[in-house]
RNA sequence: GGGCGCGUAGCUCAGCGGAAGAGCUCCCGGUUUACACCCGGGCGGUCGGCGGUUCGAAUCCGUCCGCGCCCACCA
């Protein structure tokens, strides 16, 4: 028979096979609309809230193992709520990518020989669209894979029309705030992409460079030997309009407020005093090029030294008057250096490390450039967002992480909103043929005919900020919002604390005010968790080639068993290794407790899933019982606290090391004691522990509970089934102390078993004495010893202790491997072995024979002798297990 | 230069004041009627070093060594 996911079956095939269940499975929770959320519900007051919004994966992406867990996570979070009776909105979407998904489409076109200025701004943006239609989102398809609970009929792209609404308003807002202002500042540049980028869309990296040591001024001017400045950009030098140095250094005091002679250029620059210099650094004089440093930027403007832009767009010098015009910017760094030199006027060069900023898309270096842009005024917003952590509106789990997000929102620059891409939210911004502004809201008309609006996007990141609440509908006041705002947790990667949290705390505590009156905050928790690395704890990328594909562990596990092997590794906050005999690890879980519900089910524990009659119960199910209630109790208790890890790793043990290992083992002698009432007991206990269980670890691994469950129970699914709950029984502890004794004993007569080298299969006549009887009875029945008839005809005994005193068990050895004999044999095979090394020894050492014996005579010697090695290495290992088990 | 964290079995990690643990690996045995995606047994650790607090420290404090991450306008 197979498994059919449309009408749950009352039997189980002899094998579990997850691909064969989990996407139909996936198909008939769809169809049934579980995973769809009723704000009526929540305004009712008929259930809590509980909502969780994606972090929106960009439209280009495929679902990496990093997705993986954070949406396992998000599941886990999201079905255990929603059996808890909570409504749960756990909100679906994407996220345009700006600059992502226009290199995509761009690189498509330059397959052609094409660039986007060959079709227009429209037609662009309208082939981004197509093929956001045609390829985009192929992480949706993989999310349900993955068995997302998500509501898809609530899925958001950021630039939806409502969405973009959002953004116009907030725009708005923040512009008549004043809090958005137009300036031209020192930004980050992206030659590549010919774009400004904000703070944290450039990464740093430790960069070989040179330190190069110019002397600028001479006699000439009238300043001696001049003054020496080290640059690692030579070529920038074209640019300064001035030198700086510390107030205090009174090396340089006497030439403040002269000039010396810009070499190359000719031009004449001040010396000025400021004391951003350090004058324990190199010589203590400082190049200042305000056009091209952000530092220099801010000493020119304290002193008046004005920016010379040096360099075009896609950096080339440009403007300078000299012969290094129109040379490319390495070019001319080596250019402009070989000048200096026939000058004489390098004094030293050395390699120097330093860190420099990359483009976090296209890995360009990035320049610092002037540039009239769009910014956001950060400093009240982020004060905000701050204030929402440090008065925990919004609490930030683990806790050691809250001084990462401090230290950014307390130390955030102006941010970079205009990106020079025709891919995202325009910024509705008009301009008007005599200099006038008017920035537009989403209920405006633009201005008609003299005027023309910014040609400039947002960035990326300006709408995804919005996202908690631009995807329920706001600026409307809606059902969503109500029900379903703040969020109750985010569940993210804390290496995103900053691109994006920060921000979602900036606006949400801007625009959308709290039922007090006070700001409001996007979510209640922020639950940040590790990022995945390999096997060996090494981050995963490309370049060392050991990023990991979930899609193809799903194929070959399942996705019950990703998910589980996510989750069992995921400690707040901190990061997790996995490897593919891991997940195949979590397989076997999966399988061990299908069988084991096969097991229940072969039995008549399906049938027996009501209410248990307690005076049948025998220790092991009073024991199995209590057992269940401490873990329901603890799995509730560590979902709470976002320990998901620990909750995956507690409910593993249980079921396998005690449930399956212990109370099942137990459970075959009550159901064949011949007790029909012990019997029918024992399959209510069976099937009252699975019913639990199943729920419990549902959140986990969805797709093969279901499955178990629905089989088990007939029920119509576990995905709206009630979470677990305890019995309410107090706590037995006989009970625990009886099976604690068997255990022992058990473990003790398995051990002498082995010693003795008794097959474990094999029925062994034995005698007990001591101890309690229903104990013995009990580990007896497990460790296959069966009561003695007349004589042995060879016995070994141990005496184990127990609660009850000491138990002496007597055991008929007749069946025993003969090891003497085995041991025997080895030893003379040992001794052959060992004798063969040493002639090999003998031979090689002996200088006459290595000098006149053939290559191929010495080499036949040598390979014997290794392999006389390795014998006498596995005869050791072998010998030592065999006399340690005589003993 | 700031901030956070980590060094526990071969590997990846839990444990964070009261008798050293898990998964994977390794070795031995096994056709045990739920399961070989399994069962049973076993090897393996001066819990980075050194001091201190304590009746007791992997667990707290100090210090040293090694490693990682994040932030930062060190030319």
């Amino acid at each position: 028979m197979t498994l059919s996911a449309s009408t749950p079956d009352r039997e189980l095939p002899a094998q579990y096979d997850p691909a064969a269940v989990e996407v139909p499975l996936y198909q008939r929770w769809l169809a049934a609309g579980y995973f769809g959320a009723d704000p009526a519900r929540v305004l009712s007051g008929e259930r809590k809230p509980f909502s969780i919004v994606l972090p929106p994966p960009n439209v280009t992406g495929n679902l990496h193992v990093g997705h993986a867990l954070d949406h396992t996570l998000m599941d886990v979070l999201a079905r255990w709520h929603r059996m808890s009776g909570d409504e749960v909105l756990w909100l679906p979407g994407m996220d345009h990518a700006g600059i992502a998904t226009q290199n995509v489409v761009e690189r498509q076109l330059a397959v052609d020989g094409k660039t986007r200025h060959d079709f227009g701004r429209d037609l662009f943006v309208q082939k981004v669209w197509d093929w956001k239609h045609e390829s985009g989102g192929a992480i949706l398809g993989q999310m349900k894979r993955l068995g997302d609970s998500v509501d898809w009929s609530r899925e958001r792209f950021t630039l939806d029309d409502g969405l973009s609404a959002a953004v116009q308003t907030i725009f708005k807002k923040l512009y008549d705030d004043g809090l958005i202002y137009r300036a031209e500042r020192i930004i980050n540049w992206c030659p590549g992409c010919l774009t400004a980028l904000s703070d944290i869309e450039v990464e740093h990296q430790d960069d070989l460079g040179e330190l190069v040591s110019i002397r600028y001024g001479d006699d000439a001017d009238g300043t001696g030997d001049g003054i020496v400045v080290a640059t690692t950009r030579v070529e920038t030098m074209l640019g300064d309009t001035g030198i700086a140095v510390h107030p205090d250094d009174g090396r340089y005091a006497h030439l403040v407020g002269r000039t010396l002679t810009l070499p190359i250029a000719g031009r004449q620059i001040p010396v000025v005093a400021d004391s951003h210099v350090d004058p324990t650094f190199g010589t203590g004089a400082v190049k200042v090029t305000p056009a091209h440093d952000p530092n220099d930027f801010e000493i020119g403007r304290r002193h008046g030294l004005l920016p010379i832009t040096i360099l075009t767009e896609d950096n080339h010098i440009d403007g300078t008057g000299t012969a290094f015009d129109g040379l490319g910017l390495l070019n001319a760094r080596s250019a402009v250096k070989e000048e200096l030199r026939r000058q004489g006027r390098i004094v030293a060069e050395k390699p120097y490390t330093h860190s420099v900023g990359h483009c976090s898309r296209s890995g360009d270096v990035i320049e610092p450039r002037l540039s009239l842009q769009w910014f956001v005024r950060v400093a009240p917003l982020a004060k905000a967002a701050g204030d929402a952590v440090r008065e925990g509106r919004t609490v930030i789990h683990p806790p050691e992480l809250a001084p990462r997000y401090f230290d950014w929102v307390d130390n955030m620059h102006d941010w970079t909103i205009s990106r020079q891409l025709w891919w995202g939210h325009r910024i509705p911004v008009w301009y008007s043929t005599d200099g006038e502004i008017r920035c537009v809201g989403p209920d405006e008309e633009p201005p008609g005919d003299g005027w023309v609006q910014d040609p400039d996007v947002l960035d990326t990141w300006f709408s995804s900020g919005l996202w908690p609440f631009s995807t329920m509908g706001w600026p409307d006041r809606t059902d969503v919002l109500d029900a379903f705002y703040p969020t109750s947790v985010l569940v993210t990667g804390y290496d995103i604390l900053f691109f994006w949290v920060a921000r979602m705390m900036m606006f949400g505590t801007y625009a959308l005010p709290a039922a007090d009156g006070g700001p409001g905050v996007p979510f209640r928790t922020v639950a940040l968790h590790g990022l995945v690395r390999d096997q060996f704890g090494k981050k995963m990328s490309k370049s060392r080639g050991n990023v990991v594909d979930p899609l193809a562990w799903i194929e070959e596990f399942g996705a019950d068993a990703v998910r589980f092997t996510l989750a069992r590794g995921a400690n707040p906050g901190t990061d997790q290794a996995i490897a593919g005999e891991w997940v195949a690890g979590a397989r076997n879980f999966c399988s061990k407790l299908f069988n084991a519900t096969r097991f229940a089910m072969l039995n008549g524990g399906a049938l027996a899933t009501g209410p248990i009659e307690p005076a049948a119960l025998t220790a092991a199910d009073r024991w199995v019982l209590d057992r269940l209630d401490e873990v329901i109790g603890q799995t509730t208790a560590l979902l709470e606290d976002f320990q998901f890890g620990k909750a995956a790793e507690g409910l593993y043990h249980f079921a396998w090391d005690e449930f399956c290992d212990w109370y099942l083992e137990l459970a075959k002698a009550q159901l064949q004691s011949g007790d029909e009432e012990v019997a029918d007991t024992t399959r209510s206990v069976l099937g009252r522990v699975l019913d639990s269980l199943l729920k419990l670890l549902h959140p986990f691994i969805p797709f093969v509970t279901e499955t178990l469950w629905t089989a088990l129970t007939g029920g119509e699914s576990l995905v709206i089934s009630p979470w677990a709950t305890v019995s309410g029984r107090t706590s037995d502890h006989v009970a625990a102390q009886w099976v604690s004794d068997v255990q022992a004993l058990v473990t003790e007569i398995r051990r002498f078993r082995s010693d003795q080298g008794l097959p474990p299969g094999r029925r062994v006549p034995a005698r007990f004495s001591g101890g309690s009887a229903s104990v013995n009875a009990a580990a007896a029945s497990l460790t296959r010893l069966t009561p003695a008839e007349a004589g042995f005809s060879a016995t070994a005994s141990l005496v184990a202790a127990s609660s009850a005193g000491p138990v002496d068990v007597e055991v008929d050895t007749s069946s025993a491997v003969d090891k003497p004999a085995e041991i025997a044999r080895l030893e003379k095979d040992l001794a052959i072995a060992t004798k063969e090394i040493a002639a090999a020894e003998e031979k090689l050492g002996n200088a006459a024979f290595l000098g006149k014996a053939p290559e191929p005579v010495v080499a036949k010697i040598r390979n014997r002798s290794d392999r006389a090695r390795a014998d006498v290495q596995r005869l050791t290992v072998r010998l030592t297990d065999l006399r340690k088990d005589r003993t």
